[in-house]
DNA sequence: CCGTATTGTTTAGATTATCTAAACAAGAAC
DNA sequence: GTTCTTGTTTAGATAATCTAAACAATACGG
């Protein structure tokens, strides 16, 4: 017999794992329709009923739960391969995660730093915003922010980042800049973290710093990614409050400037985590030094300047 | 780690078990080109190598043949799940394949008779084309033709079929027959089977035998399945020579007409074969009897009256 | 040594599988 | 009895996957 369509045995497999057709749509990031239709596709190309609809649940068959059985020991051993291969090749180096932001703007331009220092090492750096698992082989090391470090058993403070209003010098063209509030007439982009991260600072509460009026709704635009609004600014779209970490390289490379240099802090710091045992890894300790080093270096860049305004 | 892409995957392992891209491909069923595309895209999603390109050849690197190992379980398993299904459905009752033209013009539909006789067995039909191993559970009840029978351990002939010139109604319209060798001027559905199967009787033998001209080239249409060009020739498109076994159901509706019943047979039997193990299942015995007895009925069927050119 | 054949890659765009949206059905919960 | 939730079906939109064509590199045969 003729193997089937595999998206369809994938949709079925997670609904024997998942029990309806809702949630293994969601696991699979499809809608139930999908999961509906793969399934009934599945079973006309074999040519057997695997699921009885009952109302609006759905139970296995007899003949499902045999074939569910043999399935789910499919998928369980390809999605195992995946974790496989990763752990083989996390085993000849060090790994790093860290949020996607600090990959893009920070941890991930700093890193050729290390590299000339330690050319021989083998580092790895995985864009990942929810917490891994430093146990299992997840992950040597863990930039996050704030208490989400907790979850860790090794951790310490790395650097409390500040935010400026920073935009393309496109932006202004000609216009001329009376004072700090004169920015909230331009377009602003904001940040807007998950829930489980203390939000960072708001125009709004940089206008109330400024003084200046403040407005309910300043901007439609929000982003969920730092980096993302830091490359919007880039690109023209409006004033962002950037933080100072990530948008050393515009400052440097002009295609970002700062009119007025009036920081906000971050209200939590950021943090390294680490496993024990990759501090026994080739370079582990070194890598380990490292990161707090340039850390330590960043707390002093980001804070503003003694004798200006905070 | 996400998933990858599943065609990627099966891809991937395609190549891995095949050893080049164009036999992987091949078993695939679509072009080296899309293997190579969907290896390329497992590779950027796992951020690995997989395969060393050398020139023409492809070659496993050491990350590959690790993913491969564990990759190819996966697929094993799945392809076996196929089989666990299919197997655990056989158990419960009778399964026979036939030639698929077989299943769809005589014993799909004779085994209503079955089915009034004995209500309570399980008979599940299967159109194959290739000769199903009896012994691993493939089948218990096999019908061929000729001497792929000999394949099987235990076989015996069913009945020799005849050909005869048949058509749609609707294709004769106003058009009088004056003598059987005007049909040669109409419209001619060719079927042309396999090399391991002695080929039916063609129109050119046909031609002869009534004694009419015959021209080297009578039809550029050719069939596969006896019972697509049946259907062909039920929908207008021509004369067909129909088996006799097939196309009672036609006659008897008046979908097919046969203008002048002169028949050839077919150069050999049909067969049943059978595993030793299918008579001692419940009915199976029973099963036996009954499709040697529908056959020879057939035979009577399909050869010509007495009396009857020949 | 040269020409041909074979295997593989890449790109552009065609095709098809897969998906979403919308409408509907049926049962569960309040 | 009404609202909500889960599932299905159909039509058509979307994206994955494919083919075709052009090209590259090696292997083979004369």
């Amino acid at each position: 017999m003729t193997m089937p369509p595999l998206h369809a045995l994938q949709a079925f497999e997670a609904v024997g794992r998942c029990g309806t057709m809702t949630t293994a749509a969601k696991e699979l990031g499809v809608t139930p329709s999908a999961v509906s239709q793969q399934v009934r596709k599945l079973e006309d190309c074999l040519g057997v009923t695997l699921l009885e609809r009952i109302g609006r649940r759905v139970e296995l068959t007899s003949w499902g739960v045999i074939f569910y059985k043999e399935i789910a020991k499919g998928f369980t051993q390809l999605s195992h391969s995946v974790d496989v291969l990763e752990r083989a090749r996390n085993q000849t180096g060090i790994v790093l995660t860290a949020l996607s932001s600090v990959v893009n703007k920070w941890i991930g331009r700093k890193i050729f730093e290390w590299q000339a220092l330690y050319p021989d090492a083998n580092v790895r750096i995985i864009g990942k915003d929810d917490e891994p698992k430093m146990a299992n082989g997840q992950s040597d090391f863990r930039i996050t922010y704030g208490k989400r470090a907790e979850v860790h058993t090794h951790f310490a403070a790395l650097y409390t980042d500040w935010v400026v209003p920073a935009c393309s010098p496109r932006l202004l063209g000609m216009h001329k800049l009376n004072a700090p509030g004169d920015i909230l007439t331009f377009p602003l982009l904001n940040i807007e973290w998950e829930p489980h991260y203390r939000r960072p600072p708001q125009w709004s509460e940089w206008a109330e710093l400024v003084g200046a009026a403040c407005k309910d709704k300043l901007s439609g635009l929000f982003f969920a990614l730092s980096s993302s609004a830091i490359d919007a600014a880039v690109n023209g779209h409006g004033f962002v409050l950037g933080q100072m970490s990530m948008i050393e390289d515009e400052l440097n490379a002009g295609t970002l400037v700062v009119p007025y240099d009036i920081r906000l802090p971050l209200p939590e710091s950021y943090y390294l985590a680490w496993d024990r045992a990759a501090l026994e890894k080739p370079y582990g300790r070194e890598f380990h030094t490292w990161v707090m080093s340039i850390a330590r270096k960043q707390s002093a860049l980001s804070a503003p300047k003694s004798g200006s305004i905070t």
